[in-house]
DNA sequence: TGGCTGAGTCTGTCAAGCGGACTTATCCTG
DNA sequence: CAGGATAAGTCCGCTTGACAGACTCAGCCA
């Protein structure tokens, strides 16, 4: 371990798991269009309005993610009117609440409003409490972010060092 | 609770946490950043060349991110060079982890690779173990995403409703 | 003096986002 | 059956940002 070196320098990032998961997700509407299916609202119209996404770039969007299998088209009628689709979240997309509670927990501790905060996660039902993220390890530690370390897996792939 | 209006188009997404969080994330190139710094990539060239990042996205980016209080330049000296500033985490910075693991969870679940992941976040020291990321409601359970909601909180914003 | 190196800046090209207008399919009303 | 309403798009032209590649700058060393 030579600290003008790290570690990390000798693999290379490119089937990381991070890049693969940010191919889906790193995209500044991308998130706001889950964010609106995560609190409920799931028609276009609804969507677009609410998160202010351009129409073109929405469609793209949805698109995507359906490619991807987070989320599904769901037949709707209102009464008086034609079908039309509406859109929500497969298990797949389900499963990024852990990313999402932990970005509003991040946002409420760094960014707070005076107040409080203006959305919150609950335990759905009587519980009602507060809902946060924590870090927990196999032996059943609760270590904090310092006490992390990030490591190359199994598949992790050696890069060519310049020089 | 009508079907037809979802509660969330009542409130307004201006403050939203995860919009103005994603003010600071959501972007492509800031989260490749932030994965480097976390696994203690610091310098300039190294981020380039390891990320992939074109230079004046880098220099962009790295400005925002220390505005943001996300993370600092730090001086260093390699022996027969000239002073040079890397860039580390802050406090602030740090206290991604949670979110960073939780997408490399979602990532390992449902883009495995064959073979394992291609990084892994450990507890650092003798334990070792894998860690990961679990909801936890302030009663002390620990709710699957399912039994989670998104609701208004304190200082959410009505909203004009169309029609 | 001149070359090396890390960390940038400068420049022209090209793709993407954007707002606004237009389109399509179906239902209801007259 | 003509006409209007509506959700969910597509089309179009403009502008912004990403991108690659060349250039700059400051200190150290031979």
């Amino acid at each position: 371990m030579n600290e003008q070196v790290p570690e990390a320098m000798s693999w290379s990032t490119e089937n990381c798991t991070i890049s693969r998961t940010m191919e889906i997700l790193g995209d500044k509407w991308t998130f706001h269009v889950l964010r609106e299916l995560f609190v409920g609202v799931r028609r276009f119209e609804d969507i677009r309005t609410r998160a202010g996404v351009p129409r073109q770039v929405l469609t793209d969007r949805l698109a995507a993610l359906i490619e991807r299998g987070l989320i599904r088209r769901h037949p709707y009628r209102l009464p008086g009117q034609r079908e039309r689709y509406e859109y929500r979240l497969t298990q797949a997309g389900l499963d990024l609440y852990p990313v999402l509670v932990a970005m509003i927990q991040w946002g409420d501790q760094y960014l707070p409003l005076d107040g409080g905060p203006p959305i919150e996660a609950r335990h759905r039902g009587d519980c009602n409490a507060h809902v946060t993220v924590v870090l927990r390890c196999e032996a059943g530690h609760e270590p904090t972010p310092r006490d992390v370390v990030l490591r190359p897996g199994p598949t992790a792939k050696p890069r060519a060092l310049a020089g």
